[in-house]
DNA sequence: GAAGATTGACGATTCAATCTTC
DNA sequence: GAAGATTGAATCGTCAATCTTC
């Protein structure tokens, strides 16, 4: 999917209050442009997020997971799994390895790479959320919290 | 891109404000929620968000647009223009026209059923944004409408 | 040469169908 | 038969050529 944009009728001098109708839209382009930036800090090390987050799945588990666990963490279809793994595969950030207890089953397993370019995802990550930390004053932090939390 | 599901270290009986490095990912969250709503009523009329969008814009404007200009009412790359008005074409739902002034210019003119399509469209969005503004407490509504603004 | 559009390739996602193994 | 994984096709997005026309 993607952004969905709204147009926008600001009347002349209006400056104020999204227009009640255009917060949802408001709402989506703040994400957008979020998603933006992140990818944009992880292309930096190579990654998207995509493959940072099957990664950080990975290392968060200490051990090889098999695809429909990543898929069950990732909330994401078994195929879609399957797909990032060969690709991931093929930059050599993780190998597949037999399920030794199921034949059926193969495991995700990091290789050295792919352990350390996780760690270099996750800076970036770090980074991304101190920029937007800093955006949003301590008030606004709050209340964005509490407001998200109350739509959940 | 997508998601970037973040692990919640929810500690038992905290359910307090999303631990203030989490409020990114709230925000992602439920954007993501909110397409999802989104591209299921799209679904249900036989649109997705993106061809909803470009049929709006083109009922917007009144008359058949260039390609380019589509592409820079919708913020997209050209050959994404492309490729989205071959769908929409094939369904029957603009059809392409030379440009009488410009040789190298197609527009895209809307057909009796994209403009039929687009109402439904509406139709639906407009549902999905009612419900969203149900979700939200009035309180809560203006508060992310402040705080979204803030950091647009 | 620059602008308009297309094409081809790839990433990420979904679905439906298939194969192997339980 | 159900579960694990893969494959093939579709949508939506990007980028890097390419072709035609200005």
């Amino acid at each position: 999917m993607k952004k969905v944009t709204a147009r926008s009728p600001r009347k002349a001098g209006r400056t104020r209050p999204a227009a009640t109708d255009q917060v949802m839209f408001s709402l989506l382009a703040a994400a957008h442009s979020v998603e933006q930036r992140l990818e944009a800090a992880m292309e930096e090390v190579g990654l998207s997020s995509a493959k940072f987050s099957a990664l950080t799945h990975l290392v968060g588990a200490g051990e090889a997971l098999s695809l429909s666990e990543c898929a069950k963490l990732m909330t994401c279809v078994r195929s879609n799994i399957t797909q990032l793994m060969d690709r991931l595969e093929a930059e050599g950030l993780v190998k597949r390895v037999d399920d030794p207890n199921d034949r059926r089953g193969v495991r995700a397993s990091l290789t050295p790479l792919g352990i350390e370019r996780q760690a270099a995802g996750a800076k970036q990550l770090a980074e991304v959320q101190k920029q937007f930390a800093k955006t949003l004053a301590g008030a606004d932090h709050d209340a964005l919290a509490r407001v998200l939390a109350a739509m959940r």
